[in-house]
DNA sequence: ATTCGACTCGACACGGTGTTGACTGCGGTC
DNA sequence: GACCGCAGTCAACACCGTGTCGAGTCGAAT
């Protein structure tokens, strides 16, 4: 057993001894390979070899940096989530103020996020369906949004500017899976999809329809409700 | 060559002789061995041979009936495809009538039918992102089922029913996206998900508010309009 | 009876994956 | 300064799935 450092792909780097870094630098190789090889060729496309000679050292000496050439997705993806995740802050607590404009933002950040990677998350979509890790860390990512704007949901219904209807959860649901969706076609290139340009306000359109039941939410001004 | 007879797995079955029919037998005993098989595990943990054995032929002889193992998923994709665009057959011309139940019995159908044979489904959207056949025919099926639906919007809106808005095409793609994300995750199980039962109705909600501002649109009595 | 084409499979070549076991060289330790 | 331990390295191997080739069987048509 050669006792990979990083045993699942997605933990820290750990135990290696303080001093020599020999090793860091390799394990940022094979990753910049695989982001560089991404830009070129699908995922399956590219076998370990690849990746191991892009960063210079043997097939071998890739396991021992990482256990499978799905674990180096995973640590490219887990480093978009995680920008996905800073993306979301501290659009909702303001979103009384303007709603338009704030739902906007959300979603424009969503799609510079992942338009910020797109090979990456291209890949990894595409290996979902195949790889239970990256199911997993998607389904994570994608648990989080909907809990954020479920709560977003609710909390414009409880200010009285959206009407009652599905289940808030529901919702956030159906309209998250809706901006994957889109998102992926417009980037994938696959099969119908909106213009790149379009994409964000063809969502917004669709999202403030089905919260509010029209495109022009009511506002609160920035000094709170009396 | 071994001259395989249905050369992109996608044509008619040709070029038998008339009499002997041993032939079909196999290729059928293939299919439904690749759809039993597709009960138990992912498409990408069976091999030819486990469809070989399964239709009582060696792997060789596999290949004299489809070229590969994609080419088998997508005869079978190509069933379903037939029976998803009879699906919306006749719904579309009585849309004036009742819309809300007319966009919901378009809907239902379209749910019904993937559900029908949902392990074949999940499995082509599994190998959609590796395999550019299925890809290309999802793309060809979800381009119709776009079309017909833009079409529809444009008529709602010429009657006045529905009101101008986003580009109907922008719209019919984003509302087909999600029917597919959501019900890929409701059936897949990855991920956060709609109750299957819920399903249908969560979406017709969102399609009616995107189409219409309302969940209850205009309905014109079946004598016409005077 | 011969020929043709549908149909079959044993055996092979190939390419990718993951593992093993032996090796190197440096940093600490007594 | 002999030694130990461990990060780091790789040639060689075992394994598995794919796709191909060439030799073959058998029934129908001529």
């Amino acid at each position: 057993m050669t006792t990979a450092r990083t045993p699942t792909g997605t933990a820290p780097t750990r135990g290696r001894r303080a001093g020599r870094s020999t090793g860091d630098e390799r394990e940022t190789a094979i990753l910049a390979t695989a982001e560089r090889l991404l830009t070129q060729r699908p995922f399956a496309d590219i076998s370990i070899d690849d990746l191991a000679r892009g960063a210079g050292i043997s097939r071998p000496t890739f396991y021992f940096y990482f256990p499978s050439k799905n674990a180096v997705l995973l640590t490219l993806l887990d480093r978009v989530t995680e920008e996905a995740d800073a993306a979301a802050g501290g659009v909702f607590e303001r979103l009384a103020e303007d709603p338009r404009a704030h739902w906007r933002e959300l979603i424009a950040r969503f799609h510079a996020t992942f338009g910020g990677h797109r090979d990456v998350v291209l890949a990894c979509a595409q290996v979902r369906g195949t790889n239970a890790e990256v199911r997993r860390l998607w389904a994570e990512v994608l648990e989080r949004w909907v809990r954020a704007v479920q709560a977003a949901i609710e909390a414009e219904r409880a200010r009285g500017a959206a009407p009652d209807g599905l289940p808030a959860r529901d919702l956030a649901i159906a309209l998250n899976s809706m901006n994957e969706r889109v998102w992926y076609a417009t980037f994938a290139g696959d099969g119908p999809a909106v213009a790149e340009r379009d994409v964000v306000d063809v969502l917004l359109d669709v999202w403030l329809t089905a919260i509010y039941r029209t495109t022009t939410p009511p506002v609160t001004p920035p000094g709170g409700t009396p």
